[in-house]
DNA sequence: GATTATCGTTGGTGCGACCAACAGATTGGG
DNA sequence: CCCAATCTGTTGGTCGCACCAACGATAATC
């Protein structure tokens, strides 16, 4: 007997993941950004300025896609790349002032993306699936 | 203040699909297959022979990727495609023994491909898990 | 000092999702 | 009955994203 598709946990997850995504991808197109954007801008608000190898460890994407986001959100003014004096082969990214205001902004749209992402819990359930999701998206399960 | 990427509800899920779907990948590939071989041939046996358009709404992909995918199942034996003289725009696509045989040994793979995505969890937390997660995957909220 | 590793960059590949257009067939309204 | 609208399967194309390969430059290691 062959279980129905949607019994199993990670087609489930993955149908969620596309229900997440094309909200994230509706709301942030609507204010003209880029899902991977925020990514990087969350992730440099969160570790102050890095270098862009350690910025793709962060958000777990590759270096050279990382490099083009990198050159992208430079050229608008969002993020500032100056050469690491200590480290030539290395670029420091920081975030510059419109950078941070572009993410509070985002920030707040990202918001309402969860709680309509959420929407089908309860508070409480909401609050008992973080938890299980955040161990189940950990790559390197930790072996105490 | 900005919240860490990594407490998100939608990062939590991209994550976690992305190691679900690597684990598919991996385990799929061993045995030489695709995880949305897999797919049609679980929603084939789950509908019995339909058409080809119904089997894309019921594993959510395109008209078009469905029929490439049935053209490749057909010509290695796995499903049969039949005109339907009811509605002659219509193919009826259903499982043959060996499809259905092929179905029995990738349910056995991911059957352990979910034990080890659902590893981090109590068997009980599993339960839950499931429970929840089937609600935020689903696309039309049900409004009783 | 020579090997090894890391960084940023460019370019290419694969895959899955999506769209456009088409011919053939069916359905529904006037 | 007939015309328009819809649906089906197919081909072909694009897009976004992840991933890999290679390279020159630089650091670290032995």
């Amino acid at each position: 007997m062959v279980k129905a598709l949607r019994t199993r946990a990670t087609w489930l997850v993955s149908r969620a993941q596309v229900r997440a995504y094309s909200l994230l991808k509706e709301m942030f197109g609507a204010v003209g950004v880029r899902p991977y954007h925020y990514r990087i801008l969350a992730a440099l608000d969160e570790s102050g300025p890095v270098s862009q190898a350690e910025l793709g460890r962060a958000t777990g994407s590759d270096r050279s896609d990382i490099s083009v986001a990198i050159e992208a959100l430079c050229s608008s003014g969002l993020t500032a790349r100056q050469a690491d004096p200590a480290d030539r082969r290395r670029n420091v990214i920081s975030l510059t002032d419109r950078g941070r205001s572009e993410l509070h902004r985002l920030d707040a749209v990202l918001d309402e993306a969860q709680e309509r992402f959420l929407a089908p819990l309860t508070r409480a359930e909401q609050v008992v699936f973080l938890q299980l999701i955040a161990r189940l998206s950990d790559d390197e399960p930790q072996e105490d």
